[in-house]
DNA sequence: TGACTGTATGTCATATCCGACATAGGCTGG
DNA sequence: CCAGCCTATGTCGGATATGACATACAGTCA
């Protein structure tokens, strides 16, 4: 089944250090960054939605959407685009300025 | 039909000046936020594309796509996702700091 | 204990996006 | 002129992402 596939990457991608990708996986470059990318807006999303103390189901609310997607947003679920956690991104109103900063930062460096 | 205010929305895009979007539109902030940053990331993906020297029909062959999606892509056509412009500008090979920075910056500073 | 709240995960029908193809128009060098 | 590129636009069948729903599990409060 296609689930467990995806349900592995996902995990293997949680579970990397800073610069670990290419070592662990067998993944190209572009999949790594991409799947870095993802995981970055993930928690970002989370960060803000927390920041504004709000649940995944209020959240939803305000995206059209259902607490079950938030849910696999923020935990970068292979089902979920970049595209829609960008979008959601700008609902919560971040500006091209943080949102840019997400996308350049290191995970560790956020960890800080 | 649908394809006319997809065009529509879209040509009304790419007239715009900075600053400009909410004011001749009737976009949501977010709409607007999104509709920008597609394209900018569309202009960055063309920039780079002519940078490496590459027609539409050979990038197209890098990212196992066709060239009339390249088109699509560099015009901001409404059926192409940010998912797949960041894919595409991976792909070439764009580092998370110019990314952010394609994302952070403004249409008229990247102009000038 | 059990009601309640918040989050995670699996599934499914449908909406949306994608690659591919056809075709048109522009531009350049014969 | 026209042959050969390159880019733009429309369409379509199939692929993928999406919202919604069901359900599970953890934590909290009384």
């Amino acid at each position: 089944m296609k689930m467990r596939e995806e349900k592995k990457k996902r995990l293997e991608a949680k579970g990397w250090k800073v610069g670990s990708a290419k070592e662990f996986l067998n993944l190209s470059d572009e999949e790594s960054a991409y799947i870095e990318l993802k995981m970055r807006m993930a928690e970002g999303l989370r960060e803000r939605r927390q920041q504004h103390r709000l649940s995944q189901a209020e959240l939803a609310r305000m995206l059209k959407s259902s607490q079950s997607r938030v849910a696999k947003m923020e935990t970068g679920d292979p089902s979920v685009s970049l595209d829609l956690l960008i979008r959601s991104l700008l609902v919560l109103g971040i500006s091209s300025r943080d949102l840019s900063r997400l996308i350049a930062t290191s995970r560790a460096a956020r960890a800080a």
